[in-house]
DNA sequence: CGACTGCATCGATGAACGTCGATGCAAGAT
DNA sequence: ATCTTGCATCGACGTTCATCGATGCAGTCG
């Protein structure tokens, strides 16, 4: 599986992803950008928000439609959106279908936009 | 009792809309959702890494250009989204248009996407 | 002065996105 | 078995986006 915090060898990450410390490789670009633009949506901000924030972690899709004034198939294909940028994950329990958050996905890009250092010893 | 970083129960949160923490309003979603659309580009992520890991805080818009295999309207237009967005500024000086990182934009997109805290009590 | 360079803006075009109603499928209730 | 509920998928429609060439504006150089 997904190694969030993955210090072993052999994981498939570089060693800094921090878009604010080196130029960021075509590659990485590419595959970042999708999570952001999942996020670059108010309704999937609130849906992740929603999911995220839930004490068990997890949350029923009927406890998410009738919070917006959207229709029951729209916020459906958000959420396949947010579970296909790695955010969340589905799991059905009997007639009720369950999302919770994969840390994985925010504690990267939480990493990324977070400043590594004021550069204390960086002169050239 | 603590009076260092209002730790303590009753803390207005109102100063930081962690999105993983508490349902996010809808107001501060629509103010969030544009920026996190403004990263949702592979060509705009590169840019402002470019911009943002530059050591002088600053690069002319001649420097980016050449970067991409995109015409150079297409990289103004990228480049305007990214300030409209909040994230970055520009600053004419002579001939060149330089542009630099505002850190205080990604400073609050990363802290959106932390996670307070690792459930102290909420353990099993 | 006029010519040239760097960058932004304009208008157009094809692709992607957000939204909906209709429909399909799974699981429980009767 | 049949009905009902919860959720996903499909097809369609209008809007937004990414990209381009052409053009305009600001500053520099000869």
């Amino acid at each position: 599986m997904v190694s969030a915090d993955g210090a072993g060898p052999g994981t498939a990450e570089r060693c800094c992803p921090t878009l604010l410390a080196a130029p960021l490789d075509e590659d990485q670009a590419a595959e970042l950008a999708p999570v952001f633009k999942a996020l670059g949506d108010p309704v999937r901000l609130r849906l992740l928000s929603m999911i995220a924030s839930r004490a068990g972690g997890e949350v029923c899709v009927c406890d998410l439609t009738p919070a917006f004034a959207l229709s029951q198939p729209t916020i459906s294909h958000h959420l396949k959106l947010l579970r296909q940028a790695g955010l969340i994950a589905a799991e059905r329990r009997g007639t009720w279908v369950h999302y919770r958050l994969l840390p994985a996905a925010t504690d990267r890009l939480a990493a990324v936009l977070t400043r590594p250092a004021p550069d204390p010893a960086a002169t050239s």
